[in-house]
DNA sequence: ATAAGGCCCTGACCGC
DNA sequence: TGCGGTCAGGGCCTTA
């Protein structure tokens, strides 16, 4: 799943691919990965648009053109934007083809179909419903603290509401619980000072991990939920402490990693380490 | 305001 | 081999 590591790869390796060129236009096959404008006046918004910005908010790509419009793109689970030559082959999964001026093509590919994309002269509206950069000054322990304060339901559910905090998904989100040594089933409202400040510097400490890492390849036989732009795999998936290690021991202490599911997520966790 | 559950989608996987 | 059923999962929507 792509989530911020994954994202911000994601803007770091197509940005010198797409720095300057212009789109000459597009071809949407499945409507529904246009959330604005609609499937019908895509191509023509964005026909003669040249990148010239790039950016991240969240699990959201920010692809600002020169004229002031912004191409916003969020992966979700299965979506791919990569630059293909223009003899690249298309699937059944490639939903939006975009020429570009240099002769290639920026495809989005999509197998579950969830991604969608935004043209919009105000990107701040469609990221208005997020919380603080992790990685930025802005989240702060105190106000994450605030942020928990209260709440009846589990650290994990509110680590993926992406108004608490952006960008974290279920990966990341069981990852830091692991480092901050905090079940992820334990009420919010119930952790104690000490352990917010621990798991704030965890969620740090994992999403630039992650980053230095390239992000993190899932899946097997295929079907890849997160594939780097120019078709190579992330590594942090090699350094993953409980995610996806159910029954195998906890590298702390040895004990068998259990899942469970909160917020219809699967969570793992070490029984013994977090509490 | 908060919490919980359904929904969108389809490839992979499992049991028969 | 083929087939039907189940699962995964981010964000949005509805319900309570």
């Amino acid at each position: 799943m792509p989530e911020l590591p994954e994202v911000e790869t994601y803007v770091r390796e197509l940005a010198p691919e797409l720095a300057g060129r212009q789109v000459l236009g597009a071809q949407v096959n499945w409507s529904r990965t246009i959330a604005s404008p609609d499937a019908e006046h895509f191509p023509g918004l964005i026909a003669g648009q040249r990148f010239a910005t790039f950016g991240r908010r969240g699990k959201y790509m920010l692809l600002g053109m020169e004229g002031g419009l912004t191409l916003v793109v969020h992966l979700r689970m299965t979506g791919h934007l990569r630059v293909e030559s223009a003899d690249a082959t298309t699937d059944q999964h490639t939903h939006v083809v975009m020429p570009l001026d240099d002769g290639r093509l920026l495809l989005f590919q999509d197998s579950r179909k969830f991604g969608r994309i935004w043209l919009v002269p105000d990107a701040a509206a469609v990221l208005a419903h997020l919380g603080p950069e992790p990685l930025e000054a802005g989240f702060t322990v105190a106000g994450f603290a605030e942020r928990l304060s209260n709440r009846t339901a589990s650290i994990k559910a509110l680590l993926l509401d992406q108004s608490i905090v952006a960008g974290v998904g279920n990966i990341y989100a069981d990852e830091a619980l692991f480092r901050a040594g905090i079940h992820p089933a334990r009420p919010a409202g119930t952790l104690e000072a000490g352990e917010v400040a621990a798991l704030h510097a965890a969620i740090r400490a994992v999403l630039v991990e992650g980053i230095a890492k390239a992000g993190s390849s899932l899946g097997k036989s295929g079907l890849q939920n997160y594939v780097r732009p120019g078709g190579s795999l992330g590594g942090f998936q090699d350094e993953f402490k409980v995610f996806r290690r159910t029954g195998l021991p906890c590298p702390v202490c040895g004990t068998p990693v259990e899942r469970i599911v909160l917020a219809q997520r699967s969570t793992h966790f070490c029984p013994q380490c977090q509490h």
